[in-house]
RNA sequence: GCGGAUAUGGCGGAAUUGGUAGACGCGCUAGGUUCAGGUCCUAGUGCUCGCAAGGGCAUGGGGGUUCGAGUCCCUCUAUCCGCACCA
């Protein structure tokens, strides 16, 4: 049979499907002794078009979950998605469709491209964020939280523009202004909805060790969270108030020589009242926008008229407003030892504050021995620390602090989970009842692109009664950011039709953990970090078991294209569905896993590589299309030639070899170049060997199956060719057998002082004494030791080297 | 500024535990088949010295440990990615 992927790969798509090939059973269904694989890939945002970071996701997940099929595992393997946020809204304004059926629109196309890569996903279990059926189940989660007590309310900044009278999103504010408008953008305080994540903080961090995640994501997410111990202290202000600061150096108390305070702080904004002056710098520092403050090392400070006291000295120290001082870390204020910390220290010096030192060692900004300390003078500093937070008594007393925020979820925004509560005007913000989710989405909206939230101006939507009281209220208009749908997205999949509940435990208990999750590195905090806190959430609200809902992450690098990203704007975009029209899915799928390791950036430099796939399926179905099927059983080992034992030695080989890539180092690349040696040694067998047939075909039968999980559908079409029974993807994964294991003879590689000298082959029973002497005695090393006083002979374990040591 | 990573032929990469560096593929060269071309087949292809046999060098640079280093340690350089100045 000739290769013709285009008219093959969608009959045997009908096929699978048809035999329900794809399907992962239900608790119900599974046996006691079943082993349950669960692959998940991270669900898309349906723009319309599939592209090759998703297509390079797919089929490395798909082949996970082919493999793991061969291997006797039941696999959940599904797809869904993530399908609320901005681009459809921005879809809406521009060219006045609406969000639902742009949405709708593109999951279908989408689909219909992900269909084409033969991906083994259960269709069945396809989910999709934007409808009631799965956005009830956030607003249950939210009820189901503000009765635990971890939803709150409170003020946080946000990109409002003015001109507009509508809150953006970071990604919509280009150097301060609106990206679409050029408005300008400035920081303005708006009360919202809050998780509180910061609740599991300590949990995030620990549960990083019994996950099998990459080093650089768990470090990343450490840093994320960033746990701080050291000591909260209260300083006394000239005026009587007082101000908390946050310290993990409290041992060099003696050494402040000013306060600084975040521009936001309350007490600065108080004096700021009266201080045109310092009112000025913190609208300064309030206008700089996100990214300037990232990248700019500049540290800005105004003095204010507060003074403070110091608690052992009652000097009196200096209250600036700075801007490195943030408010949502600490206590939003720093007492300021420029001795003793780099940022301090420059901000000292510019400011010509004093600088005491009052820490001996090695490194100023480490511990050491105080001095100038008063009766502290002379301890370490962790005693140092100990004996000032016990002499400071209720001033002072240790603490840990976390970078990790609270989860701000509201979004003034229509496209999204409306958040399930009501503004009453007896009872004020009241949750609504569970009996009435979902609350729907209204359709009588106008998105004009200015104004605040459209649903505010659908009156069908925001007219109800409070749950509490039955007064008329107004629902709440601010909808959940889209990380709360794909924060338990895969736990709907278990039980995607289920309308008592968002799943059954025991679909949960069945299936989770995830054994392998595979997405981008981008996720590498936010996803992730949302993702693990919404599942020890889960486990407290009884519905999952565990503590973590990802066993295993692998992180794929990105795609690029001659070195950038692929992207609209560069017009460097390689459209999977064109090359899927050209060359098949086969050859895409074989592409994309050879031509980098997961892990690393993929480079789309042109369609050799393709066309190279390509190449080796034709070479594949021409080993096939030569060869005469036979029934005949393989000869005893014994009975065969040299180069039909070579050839199976090979095969075995790579049976061990695929095995262990595919299984426990998921190493994908080196599946595709162990299928590419596989089929070279196949093709070198001898026309006359003298089982060839036999030897063929025991040979092509494994190098098919083992081919399916990268290239199924010509390895699908190949095995029913060879005349294998039923489908090949439900076939099992070859065994090795240990009579093929060992060749009859063995090369073993002779070093002189370090230096290749020689190879020499031994019969592979040769002990360790046989091959030294083999060694020694072996022609080409001769002229290398011939004279020379051997200092020693090192056979290392394994036998395939020796290494001779000489004098001279 | 802080944090994370990477560096191997013309290119993508392999080397799984410190043990034959460059598997496999792309590209290129030569020959053949077909012949309008692509396709397809065969051989070659790290650099360098040599007619050859064979040698020397070589995993970003320098140093170290070891019988033996792409792999471990120190150091320098370059590049990429992420970020919330984290007290």
């Amino acid at each position: 049979m000739p290769f013709e992927p285009l008219s093959q790969e969608p009959a045997i798509q009908r096929r699978w499907m048809d035999e329900g090939a794809f399907r992962a059973k239900p608790a119900s269904e599974l046996l006691p002794d079943s082993k349950t694989f669960y692959m998940l890939v991270m669900l898309p945002y349906p723009s319309g078009r599939i592209h090759m970071g998703h297509v390079r996701n797919y089929t490395l997940g798909d082949i996970v979950a082919r493999f793991r099929r061969m291997r006797g595992f039941e696999v959940m393997h599904p797809l869904g998605w993530d399908s609320f946020g901005l681009p459809a809204e921005n879809a809406a304004i521009k060219h006045g469709i609406h969000p639902a059926i742009w949405t709708r629109q593109n999951i279908a196309d989408m689909k219909a491209q992900i269909q084409k890569m033969g991906i083994s996903y259960d269709w069945e279990r396809e989910v999709a964020s934007y409808l009631p059926e799965y956005y009830k189940w956030n607003q249950w989660f939210f009820l189901q939280m503000w009765r635990r007590g971890d939803v709150f309310r409170a003020e946080r900044m946000v990109n409002w523009c003015e001109a507009l009278g509508t809150v953006l999103a970071n990604e919509q504010v280009v150097d301060g202004k609106d990206e679409r408008t050029g408005a300008e953008v400035v920081q303005k305080p708006l009360e919202q909805y809050f998780f509180q994540t910061t609740k599991y903080a300590d949990e995030l961090l620990s549960g990083l060790g019994q996950i099998d995640w990459p080093e650089n994501v768990k470090t990343m997410q450490r840093h994320w969270i960033g746990k701080s111990e050291g000591a909260r202290l209260k300083f006394s202000l000239v005026t009587g108030e007082e101000v908390e600061v946050f310290t993990t150096r409290l041992d060099t108390l003696f050494g402040v020589s000013f306060l600084a305070l975040s521009t936001e702080h309350p007490l600065i904004e108080a004096v700021a009242k009266a201080d045109a002056g310092l009112k000025a710098f913190c609208d300064e520092v309030a206008a700089v926008s996100r990214e300037e403050r990232l990248t700019s090392d500049v540290k800005l400070g105004h003095r204010s008229a507060l003074e403070a006291i110091h608690p052992f000295t009652g000097a009196k120290i200096p209250v600036y407003a700075a801007n490195y001082v943030l408010m949502d870390y600490g206590t939003g204020a720093v007492m300021g030892v420029p001795a003793h910390d780099e940022r301090d220290g420059e901000f000292a010096a510019k400011y010509g504050l004093p600088i005491p030192k009052v820490i001996e060692g090695d490194d100023a900004f480490e511990h050491g021995t105080l001095v100038a300390s008063g009766e502290f003078s002379g301890l370490g500093s962790e005693a140092a620390a100990e004996a000032m937070v016990a002499k400071l008594g209720d001033r002072a007393a240790k603490a840990t602090t976390f970078k990790l925020k609270d989860w701000g979820l509201s979004r003034q925004r229509y496209w999204g989970t409306p958040i399930p509560t009501v503004h009453c005007p007896d009872c004020g913000v009241v949750p609504e009842k569970e009996e009435n989710l979902p609350i729907r989405l209204p359709e009588d909206v106008a998105f004009a692109g200015v104004g605040p939230s459209p649903l505010t101006t659908s009156k069908s939507f925001l007219d109800c009664a409070c749950p509490a009281c039955g007064k008329p209220s107004r629902r709440e208009t601010d909808t959940m950011d889209t990380f709360v749908d794909s924060s338990w997205y895969w736990m709907r999949y278990l039980d995607p039709k289920n309308d008592a509940l968002p799943f059954a435990k025991a679909e949960s208990d069945a299936w989770m953990p995830v054994d392998l999750y595979i997405g981008g590195i981008e996720h590498a905090t936010m996803h992730l970090i949302y993702a693990r806190y919404f599942f020890k959430v889960l486990r407290d609200l009884g519905m999952a078991s565990g503590d973590e809902p990802f066993t295993k992450l692998i992180c794929q690098g990105m795609v690029l294209k001659d070195g950038s990203k692929m992207s609209k704007s560069k017009g460097n975009i390689v459209d999977p569905d064109e090359v899927l029209a050209d060359y098949g899915a086969d050859a895409l799928r074989l592409f994309m896993t050879f031509a980098a390791p997961i892990e690393k950036e993929l480079d789309w430099t042109g369609f050799e590589g393709i066309e190279g796939a390509t190449r080796f399926l034709k070479r594949v179905s021409k080993l096939v299309d030569d060869h005469a099927v036979t029934a005949d059983a393989l000869p005893a080992k014994d009975a065969l030639s040299k180069e039909e034992k070579a050839l199976l030695v090979k095969l075995h080989q790579t049976i061990v070899r695929l095995t262990g890539d595919l299984e426990s180092r998921y190493s994908f690349n080196t599946v595709v170049s162990g299928l590419m040696e596989l089929s070279n040694a196949i093709g070198e067998l001898p026309a006359e060997a003298p089982h060839r047939a036999a030897v063929m075909q025991h040979a092509l039968e494994r190098f098919v199956l083992m081919l399916s999980p990268v290239a199924p559908h010509a390895a699908e079409a190949l095995w029913t060719q060879l005349g294998g029974k039923g489908l090949a993807m439900k076939a099992s994964w070859p065994e090795a057998e240990a009579a093929f294991l060992q060749a009859d003879e063995a090369l073993v590689v002779v070093q002189v002082n370090g230096k290749l000298r020689g190879r020499i082959t031994v019969a592979s029973s040769a002990t360790e004494e046989e091959r030294r002497a083999a060694a020694l005695a072996s022609e080409e090393v001769q002229p290398w030791i011939d004279g020379k006083e051997i200092v020693k002979v090192v056979v290392p374990p394994g036998g395939k080297l020796v290494s001779i040591v000489i004098k001279g």
